[in-house]
Parts: structure tokens; C-alpha cells; sequence
DNA sequence: CTCCGTGCAAATGGTTTGCATCTTA
DNA sequence: TAAGATGCAAACCATTTGCACGGAG
């Protein structure tokens, strides 16, 4: 999803679009790493300097309800966004709070089974694997 | 999981056993709807009517060092514990929040394929399906 | 010109922490 | 009796809300 996209998909949803709303889009979007609001935030500050947490938390909500990120939480109180929104393992390291993900025809055609198992057709999914990872096996 | 076993399971870990601990353990484990910490609290609290949240906090703390019960978010803000902690999906509606678990043998195996395809061995894990429901349908 | 978006400041509320008292072992 | 558990009250802190100003359409 580039910039150009997603101001088509603001204006079609009846939403203005500014540089703030244009800078957080690019920036979650383009982040594979699960940021929070917080990461988004800092990273936009350099180039708004007057950009709010306020505005950021707005825009995610919008971006939430457009079904272009996910909202999760992997560890506790802080929420985290995943501009992935395809069928994906996220595997996370219960140390170090690391977070990789896979992706593959594989992947998809397994759950792909157990959904047919259970008769549903959901809407959306999530997948976690909890791991300790090389570095914090020693 | 029952009582005798959660006491075992307490004293071999160096901790001590109380009536409150045990009316925690045994509400958390015999409630399958993932329970939040007020759930559990307010079920107590008409047997042990001067228990507090605190209790009940770091006693859902101290069960998930002891792996018997895992902690989730499904939505925002309230933590859930999940006593089942084998492999299975969540179910979980968009719009109501209504929570099943499904459980079985194809499941299971699907997901071991799935991890054997990425090349790890999980501590844990955590699958959910989000769907609306049918009475959310309408 | 109108409506929506922005951002400051204040409120919210689930969870955590400090600490004095009580219980288990 | 010592180490750990309980529970009140206060602190925490990510997120939400109220509101006045500003910019997009």
C-alpha cells in the first residue's frame, strides 16, 4: 500500500487527508515490526515537530476501522499495530520480547484446513508462536 | 487440574498455600470463558468477602509462572487468563466479544505442520479466528 | 463557509506498588 | 519466629475525552 493509495482510500471513505494523517500512514505501513503508537510517533516528530499522541492515536483508529493494520498486544498495556494483515505466524520471543514473522503458501493452506475444520469463515486471524530465542538461550 | 494437584503444585515451588490462593486457582481453572481478574474477584468475593483485587492479581501472576494459566488480550485494556493451555483456536465474535474454543486432532496436527514448516518448537502458542457470530449477524 | 482534524490539558481505569499487618510452615 | 501473603491506599501510565483553534474541501 503506497501513498497514493491510501489518500485514495481516505477521500473514498469521506475523510481529509493532511500531512499529519499521510505521515503516520507511511509510517505504520511500512513498518514490518509491530511499532506502537509511541515508536510511530517519535519517528513522525522529526519531520512534525508538532504532531500529538493524540493525532496518532486518531489516525491508527482510523486506519483500524479501514482494515489497512491490526491492532494487538503482545506483551501487556502497550498496543501494537501489524500492517500485515495477511495470513502470518507471529513468532515471539517470551525473553526479549523479539517478534519475527513467517508467511508462506504453506502457512496459509494449514489454516486454511483448520478453519474449514471448525465450518467458520472468519474475518481476520492471528496467529502466535511463544519461543525462546537463540540469543536468549544462553 | 484439581485442588490437590494445584496444592502440590504451589508447595513444590516454595509457595504457600492460603484459602484465598486456592479459591483463585480453583475459579480461574474451572472457568473456560477466559475470565478478566474482576470476573474472578467478584465470583470469590461471596466466599471470601475481604479479598482484594491485589490478591487476585498476584495470584493470576504467580499461576503464570507456573505455566497453568496463560494471559491474553482480546480486546484493549483488560487482561484475560486462559486455564487451557493445549492447543486450540479462539473463536472470537468482532462485534460482541463472545469467545469459543475449538479443540481437536486435526488441529493440532495442522499447527504441528505449520511450525515444522518454520522450523521452531514453541513453548506456547495462541490462534484465533475472528468471525461475527450469527446472532451478530442479523 | 462549514465541517472535520489537530493538539493541549485533563480525565479514565485497569494494573502495579509501598507498606503495615497477618498467616503459613 | 521467619519468610512470605494479604489488602488498603496511592501511584502508574497508556489511552481516551473535552474543547478551542485551525486547515481541508
Amino acid at each position: 500500500m503506497n501513498t497514493e493509495q491510501v489518500i485514495t482510500m481516505l477521500r473514498k471513505n469521506g475523510h481529509k487527508v493532511t500531512p499529519q494523517r499521510i505521515a503516520i500512514c507511511e509510517a505504520v505501513l511500512s513498518n514490518k515490526e509491530h511499532p506502537t503508537a509511541e515508536i510511530i510517533f517519535k519517528k513522525i516528530s522529526k519531520q512534525h515537530p508538532t504532531i500529538s499522541m493524540t493525532t496518532v492515536y486518531h489516525t491508527l483508529d482510523l486506519l483500524k476501522k479501514l482494515e489497512l493494520v491490526h491492532e494487538i498486544n503482545f506483551d501487556n498495556r502497550v498496543t501494537r499495530y501489524d500492517s500485515n494483515v495477511s495470513v502470518h505466524v507471529n513468532v515471539i520471543c517470551q525473553k526479549c520480547g523479539k517478534i519475527s514473522d513467517y508467511e508462506s503458501e504453506a502457512i496459509q493452506s494449514q489454516w486454511n484446513r483448520i478453519v474449514s475444520a471448525i465450518k467458520i469463515k472468519p474475518v481476520g486471524q492471528r496467529l502466535d508462536a511463544y519461543v525462546i530465542c537463540e540469543d536468549c538461550k544462553g
